[in-house]
DNA sequence: TGTTAGCACTCATTTGGTTCGAGTGCTAAA
DNA sequence: TTTAGCACTCGAACCAAATGAGTGCTAACA
């Protein structure tokens, strides 16, 4: 059986009311479209065909039908459109980054709103990862007693600094001269590579204190990626609003994975390197995500995807508007950004 | 009407119940109780006369009775002992804070998730405020083009910094001066007063150009002090497994009300100056919390209180158990920072 | 051959009435 | 002062019938 031209516009038509209204819809309300000029006997026939062919289920006999899995994956494969965004959204997006966000943390949260609230799901935006950036100088700076900064300026401009215990007896000058070493040998590695580096000129400097650099350059490192906590997650009570979540048990079951920002983490993490993904309900690794979608997208920092945001809503999502939002809100994250940066790399 | 020692008896079984089952108790109920002779028509007089008091209230003419807010007053400041918490529970807490938690983040995070997993309700614990911290010592470090870190090492051995930008043409020799100065004025200041310390000597110093370091305190002294994203929580999800919130729409108002922190940050922010306090539904200030109580704490750095903690539960709280929890909780919690600061401090 | 009207059938949801039982208040006796 | 007894209240649980949205199938029609 083929799935042809009439066929796929009674499926768009399915689901496209099914996203709206949340209940199985019946051959009447299709055949009453005004694009559609058949009665219901036949939307009825070609609905059953549907059915046969794996699109479309029945939660029972006397229910309308509802799309499934299979059925979004084609709608967002090939049937569906981007949705345009009005104007008025368009400028609303632009006013929410116009006010005085100076800071990366601000931006990354102001964005996880502005997502959340204009597509009315749950959304996230992961913090820029510093892993993969290129390194472009390293300082040590004696703060104190025992105590120095490590300053780590990057290629994209962000610098990032922690504080670690230095061996007593150490002079400024050393710390001077390891600084020059390590940013010699470091200059142009990923932050990611850090560890693996070897620098035998430091054996010398170091004269067996080796470990505190090895700890520092540790600390340093962890710092450069805040890991689950870099997530923002924004509108996680919106999901309560749908009636698929109407079950307290599942309300509860979705809550509570989103709490702990892991499973969100390592999503948004693996995101960071496709431009776009779309997930539909069981495509999802993780268990408890597997009756919602995620829709994620990348921002970068100049030419570099540095994070990713994304939509969890259900699967029943509307798709298009919500990648329309995503396209736009991470291009004006992106923009935003890469401004600051390059403010900072002046 | 007098509240006699029988009354007291009466309402505390009917409380103890109730926090136990959140359904009305009847008469009979308490009547069966072993440390209660009286036959249910007994019972029921004695209700009758609490409710006339206040102190009871009925959902409806043939339900059981449920405490007033005035009730549990009257049970928190006289009638509640604090519960033991068993040997088992003080070594799993112990156990909790063994595991090594070398940044204060992560052991704020631990506590709020002991907290709300031992409580089994919502809990809270805020970052420690530095706001009230003397200043030790202040320094600008130059780090590269036209860029500089303040670093302030307070008295509690706390060290913070922030990245600043500097005017063009500034020479490390002129910023070691500036840190002179600064040391010298703000030391045992609090972070608090920054701002409002004036030092003339810079005026020579900077020849005009004040402003940079005007804003680089208050970048500084935002840095010292989280706000609203200093709150941890944990266990949000708790408080739909009570019946109070099986109601969709007070479970996402709860939610709602909690997923910006700002409430419980105010919240927190003013618990800070109590050791402890119970606020119990209508006494809350803030709409969509008047249907909990909030039980808070504070905790301690060395001996000066640095934060808060607190637990969110619906009313028919287990006061006498959340009040232990906190109490032992926030005790270790003091010992650990304390301990962390003071090694920092060497 | 594809489309449609007609009709019997299905089944979740709604509605209304009944029963059940936990609980009360009141009264009268102990 | 306490208690047994009894009439009364009212939510919850249960059941049966009515409702209605929807289907599948068949036969007629273009």
């Amino acid at each position: 059986m083929a799935l042809d031209m009439r066929k796929m516009r009674i499926l768009q038509a399915i689901i496209d009311d099914y996203i709206l209204t949340a209940s199985p819809v019946g051959s009447r309300t299709i055949s009453k479209l005004p694009g559609i000029a058949l009665s219901s006997a036949t939307i009825r026939n070609e609905m059953s065909d549907l059915e046969e062919m794996g699109y479309l289920e029945q939660p029972h006999t006397s229910a309308g039908r509802i799309p499934s899995e299979k059925a979004y994956r084609l709608y967002v494969n090939s049937i569906m459109r981007q949705a345009a965004l009005l104007e008025e959204e368009k400028r609303f997006i632009q006013d929410c980054y116009s006010s005085t966000l100076d800071k990366v943390d601000e931006v990354v949260k102001q964005t996880a709103w502005v997502l959340s609230s204009m597509t009315k799901y749950t959304s996230m935006v992961l913090t820029p990862q510093l892993q993969a950036v290129k390194i472009r100088h390293i300082q040590l700076v004696p703060v104190g007693e025992g105590r120095a900064l490590v300053v780590v300026v990057t290629d994209a401009g962000i610098t990032r600094d922690s504080l670690i215990n230095v061996p007593l007896g150490m002079t400024p000058s050393q710390l001077e001269r390891i600084s020059h070493i390590l940013t010699e040998r470091l200059r142009n590695c990923t932050v990611r590579d850090i560890r693996a580096v070897h620098i035998p000129e430091l054996q010398a400097e170091l004269q067996g204190q080796r470990e505190f650099l090895d700890a520092s350059l540790e600390t340093l490192q962890k710092s450069m990626d805040a890991g689950p906590d870099g997530v923002q997650l924004s509108g996680a009570t919106n999901m309560l609003s749908y009636p698929e979540y109407s079950d307290m048990g599942k309300a509860r079951a979705f809550l509570n994975a989103i709490e702990t920002r892991d499973v969100l983490y390592s999503l948004l993490n693996e995101a960071t390197n496709v431009e776009f993904s779309i997930t539909i309900g069981a495509e999802n690794k993780s268990a408890p995500m597997q009756d919602c979608s995620v829709v994620t997208a990348t921002y970068k920092v100049g030419d570099t995807s540095m994070g990713s945001l994304g939509v969890i809503g259900p699967v029943r999502m509307n798709y298009g508007r919500v990648l329309a939002l995503m396209n736009h809100i991470g291009k004006s994250l992106s923009a935003v950004l890469t401004n600051m940066f390059d403010e900072e790399r002046k």
